[in-house]
DNA sequence: CGCATGGTTTGATTGTTGTCAAACAGTGCG
DNA sequence: CGCACTGTTTGACAACAATCAAACCATGCG
């Protein structure tokens, strides 16, 4: 099982955090990761309807973020929100933002 | 006095918000902002060492994306971070970031 | 090994963005 | 009006980004 480069947690900036989540389809990752726990390059391809390729090269936008863990199990890749890490780094920032995703959240309606 | 357009509260979007503030200069505008009240666009420009279309052209964004406001007395143009308006569509995100940008923001709330 | 599966990389395309400089426009003053 | 001052718009340019498709790489299985 091979280690993919990740940001350790003090060298995780702020604007390529918000960078990355300013993608609509990369905030949605995130969301989904937040409920969801794991997530598989593959299955967010189908779920948003984007090439393997493009949700690989935005798994790749997140973990060099520093957003997500990437964890090797045989031919399958899991990703996971580093939300511990995040919340040392940000306190509060994720959680703003994932509340922010939910529309009901809000006061909207 | 002449009013220049500003999205209504609820139609500020997340994603236009992240991506406002994923530029590093505009993540200085609005640190600033948030602890010296309202800025002109020609001092933000002698501050940071840009050009003053250049700091113009960040603060269309910042107020397209819902951040400022701008307000105008007589030549000059003073702009001001949508505080109230921010907290009540998205509860804790400009606080979380301000605090990551500039831990002693927060006291000046 | 041969093959299927899951992700990554590369190429091409298209669109966006940050920046400066120069021209333009609105405002107030004399 | 003419002028100074502030900010905006336009033009140009380089850099970056999102997307798909196809080729490529790695892993596990028989």
């Amino acid at each position: 099982m091979r280690l993919l480069p990740h940001p350790a947690t003090e060298d995780i900036e702020l604007t390529e955090v918000l960078r990355a989540l300013s993608d609509p389809v990369r905030l949605e990752i995130v969301a989904r990761l937040a409920t969801r726990g794991e997530l598989t390059c593959g299955s967010v391809g189908e779920e948003l309807g984007v090439h393997k390729s493009t949700a690989s090269h935005h798994f790749k936008a997140l973990r060099d973020a520093g957003l997500v863990f990437t964890k090797q199990e045989g031919r399958l890749k899991y990703m996971s929100l580093r939300r511990d890490d995040l919340e040392a780094r940000f306190p509060g920032l994720l959680a703003s933002i994932l509340s922010a995703t939910r529309p009901d959240a809000l006061s909207h309606g």
